[in-house]
DNA sequence: GATGAATGAGAATTCATTCAT
DNA sequence: TATGAATGAATTCTCATTCAT
């Protein structure tokens, strides 16, 4: 078993991704209806046959991008979440329980982050909802970042859970048509109502 | 004195308004991609140049659609929630106070709705998100609903209030993207719980 | 015989005038190819209806226009000699022959108006040449500036005349292709030169 | 080692070529304003997209076409001026001065031809000055036949020389609102003031 | 008379897609 | 494999013109 692998075949992988990062591009600019094969072509410089040999339809290059799209987010979460654990790690053996930021601030952080600098790539996830609610074979890619969550965060509430991620998704699409992007502050208080119920029953039952 | 106004002008609003109903029609079939004026023009049953002669541009088209289309769900809430509020003052009169659905019920069965039967109209709204993410011009009617929600329900607690409005939104979207639409009975707990997490704790520590 | 004019007559009137005054800005903004019943309302700031109402045909509206425009030119050209004659009236009989602009002063001011802050105008002009020659019914008008000055203008050398008016022509559609619009002082010796060549020769002669 | 070239280019030049023709005639014919895509396509007898393609806005194509016609024009004096020195090299060396058609012949017969067999020609030169008025890009393509002139004639004279020029245009333009399209006898004593006024006049003088 | 509505025609342009090299 | 050329099919939009009020 040789790892010597077809320099062409390389080569036409890494031009896929151009491909693929040059559409996202284009959907953060101009949202989904933007995407042809030619203006995805222009936004990587490539000629547009490239970009009909690498994605025969736009359906597929629009799939392949949303899926992508959905890959990152959901490594994202996964990643963010495997942070917060190992913090907490530390917080919970070293014995300061009050030190640091809490959940509430990091997640407040996130979705002000989410609709200030990063609001392109909001507005493309939130398309890539929509798309999906009209193509089943999308609804899979859109729902990974709920699985995500779903699968590594513990949940003895289940109601309560599923509360929270409507609730994120709804302070984010809500967000989206604000005037002004809300700041972290202006968030901190739902999402900590959001996430603390529990905690906040765990609290009542200690005050007991 | 009559108020007789130019026979042409109101044929022309007409015409106006039929327009922009086949143009709901189209989003709700085929999404604001579809929406051309041709698509529009055949869906109404009239020649392609009546849709450019009363929207020039399919800016403008979309955006008088997305507004009725806003005006239309702003008072639909209007009048859900004035009969609801009729129907409880009825029951507090009557001294039944557990007859008749709650309000949790209510509110779960217009969100099975508007993901079953009403599934397009529902998609069709958060295009109008979208859009109006990306058009300033379009943002005040895109919050119509919630503003409509704000003004007419007393909310002393305002943050529960407002992860109840963000909860809706999330539960619809991520309902769009479920290949069943949720049942009310499967939204109900979630609904409850947003409704009064406060009663629902209460409750759940008396079980206990 | 009464003299009172049916007002709406005169109304009417009144409008056509705003019409063609609206075309000729049109004319030398975008030139001939931007004139269109709707372009001009919308620079009259008058209904569509109102310019076809005036002007049935694009056409009747393109010849309106450019002979009003021949008109203008030729009562400016008109006025121009006259004021010219006067002036050398008045120098003569005063007996101060070298006082005041010459001709050639005159002419090249003339030019250098027509080809900086008047070219606009110009170029219009100019367009209502090449029309002309596409249409033997505008010809009359686009002849018209040449036949005022051949009328007034007393030339006893034929062929010298003919090379002072084929000259500005040449002189004017020239500067219109020259990145810098030529001054007065650049036009001057050629100017002078075209108005008296035998002159201007003889005075060579004498200073050699 | 071949000079080949991917054919496809080759074709797609020729094609390009015969689009270009096409348009030409197509601004004899009827004039810039006659110029659309689709007629071009009409009048070279291939697909409308085909137009489109290799020259994506109507400008483009106009721009190709005017400098190729410039172009043309300018290799056209170059020939001519250069057949002209041949002559009258030829004349020298067989010492017979009278011989032959003089210059002012020769430059007489072709303003004729210009405004009578390529008439269309013509005109269209003449669009491309007004074109090239309007849009700084064309201006060195209309100066073309002009810097050609300028550049291969020996003027001793500059003064004389522009007035030249000059004259030359404003022969053909307004030759082309002429009713019947001048002949060269009718020309031959303009150009010839033109081209020589001081010769003219002194052998005027030895006449007397 | 003046003007809004209406519409058939056709403009430029863009596109997905196919083909040949 | 990669890419220019090519093209049929739309798409948006503009227009001249007609008609009814």
């Amino acid at each position: 078993m040789t790892m010597r692998r077809d320099g062409r075949k390389v080569r036409g992988e890494k031009r896929r991704q151009e491909i693929i990062e040059a559409t996202l591009r284009v959907i953060e600019r101009d949202g989904v209806a933007g995407v042809t094969h030619r203006s995805v072509a222009r936004e990587a410089g490539i000629p547009t046959a490239s970009t009909t040999y690498h994605f025969a339809t736009l359906d597929d290059l629009l799939i392949a991008t949303l899926i992508a799209c959905a890959r990152d987010m959901a490594t994202e979460v996964y990643w963010m979440i495997d942070r917060a654990r190992s913090r907490e790690g530390l917080r919970r053996s070293s014995g300061s329980p009050d030190s640091g930021p809490s959940a509430a601030d990091e997640v407040s952080a996130l979705l002000a982050e989410a609709l200030g600098p990063r609001r392109g790539r909001t507005m493309a996830e939130y398309e890539l909802y929509l798309l999906a609610a009209r193509r089943p074979s999308l609804r899979p890619a859109a729902r990974r970042w709920l699985d995500v969550l779903t699968s590594m965060v513990k949940h003895d509430d289940e109601v309560a859970f599923r509360v929270f991620l409507a609730g994120i998704d709804g302070l984010l699409i809500q967000g989206l048509i604000d005037d002004e992007p809300p700041s972290a502050e202006e968030l901190r208080p739902v999402v900590e109502y959001l996430l603390n119920p529990t905690e906040r029953r765990r609290r009542a039952r200690q005050e007991r």
